[in-house]
DNA sequence: ACAAAAGTGTTTTTCTTACACCCATGT
DNA sequence: ACATGGGTGTAAGAAAAACACTTTTGT
């Protein structure tokens, strides 16, 4: 990470030797997801231009002069979902995407985020996007430039991470029931879960869901209502809660347990 | 990731819309680990120039116009390392560090790479790096730059990865005996593991090792010859293989178990 | 009364842990 | 003979999985 910088561009001060060092444009992708109506939904723009105008993609842009890649990310993400409190959101870097050609018209590195929220309102589809709109993820065709790809790491990752964070919470209000959180795992993995099992296996990892200790709330109209809890302190789920049969698509063979 | 670039920029064709885009420079930074002499070793060069000059700092280079981040990775270990066959070691991004001041002379964006090899052979200190050397993690001070985040983000993700995934043998020779696969187990978590559970925890796993069949070797001189094996297809591991206590810091409170 | 959802209890099975013991080799 | 590292066996404990059952609400 040091030595050879050329001349004579304006990135380079004094005192670096002239070597080749191309100047990047340097962007932000992201893989915003949230749980409704018991469906994974992502938030994805329509392109205005070429290329891949009317193309769906995923919200981004480019990063700010003064700006980290994380920054820059909480930024658009406030500007394309609209909300104004993204604080809570969780977000986190997924990987940077580098492929010479992943972009036809330049050089454009990527750093990819995956972000999480609670029910979130209808995308007004801020800034340059033409729309954006929440789609029930698998529901739509191939996305813009490799786009495609990001969203299956950014699903592979929130998947994994289910099994040994506290991440579920981050897709749950501020105060939800368990059988919200148990929905969220349901969703994401796309299997269903032993409500017993789930409930005693939450309760038993301290730090993970705190008793809000206030009434309990109604679900969905009818059954004994729910008791609240909020996110705990802990980040880190030990031991893990595995998934049944292991992450999709990773297995060598066998192994039903 | 699309929509606003400015015009009369270098990077800029036409058909962009004349916004805020700032040109960064974009480098490789490389955590590179092997073990040796059952310590946790780590690839570092010593900076010829300021800033930190002097200091240790991780390897890593720019990216060149055509290069993806992963190929620049690969080519800087080649050169760092003097190795040939640099094919054969693990590399994984790690994720990519952006704050805006983060080298004090210009705007660099670093995409930082985990590495793994078997014990590796000495450096040769090629490219520009004054000095390369292998130094035994933690006996060294602060390094160049943000390196010692990266370096620890990288320890930190190795360690997590050992539970879930069949990582550990990109620690070990094409042919190795478990009795080194579990000291690659040992040295990265710095804790002892119980060599009958680990035996069969590993032996259990389907695709994680494959018996070479051949004969046995001597490890240390002394001792029962034991059985040699070769890294099998699988990647993941389910179940994980559990590292005592959890890991480190990231637990709330007690838990024991 | 019944459906729906929350919550509790119990049994079975599986995995982990700890530790005792034998084997093969070099000194 | 004994130290050193490899390999096997086994029994106790903990965790996960499966499933029966009670509770509280709305219709």
């Amino acid at each position: 990470m040091n030595a050879r910088v050329p001349e004579g561009n304006a990135l380079a001060p004094e005192g670096y030797d002239p070597h080749a060092f191309t100047p990047f444009a340097v962007t932000v992708d992201l893989a915003v997801f949230t749980v409704r109506s018991s469906a994974l939904q992502v938030l994805l723009v329509e392109r205005g231009q070429e290329p891949y105008a009317g193309r769906w993609a995923l919200p981004g842009g480019f990063v700010l002069p003064r700006e980290s890649a994380e920054r820059a990310a909480r930024r658009e993400l406030a500007e394309e979902t609209g909300l104004s409190d993204v604080s809570g959101l969780h977000l986190e870097q997924l990987r940077t995407y580098s492929e010479p050609d992943r972009d036809p018209r330049m050089r454009v590195v990527s750093v990819a985020f995956a972000a999480l929220g609670p029910d979130l309102p209808e995308a007004r589809g801020g800034g340059d996007a033409a729309r954006a709109e929440w789609r029930p993820y698998g529901s739509f065709g191939a996305l813009a430039f490799d786009h495609d790809s990001i969203l299956a790491d950014a699903h592979d990752r929130i998947g994994a991470k289910l099994e040994y964070s506290c991440l579920a919470t981050s897709f749950c209000p501020p105060e939800f029931t368990l059988g919200e959180l148990q929905q969220v795992y349901e969703t994401v993995w796309g299997t269903a879960l032993d409500r017993p099992n789930f409930r005693r296996k939450v309760l038993a990892t301290p730090g993970f869901v705190e008793p809000t200790g206030g009434a309990a709330r109604l679900t969905g109209g009818r059954g004994k209502p729910a008791a609240l809890y909020r996110a705990g302190k802990a980040t880190a789920l030990h031991p893990p809660l595995l998934r049944p049969g292991g992450p999709r698509g990773s297995q060598p063979e066998g192994r039903t347990s």
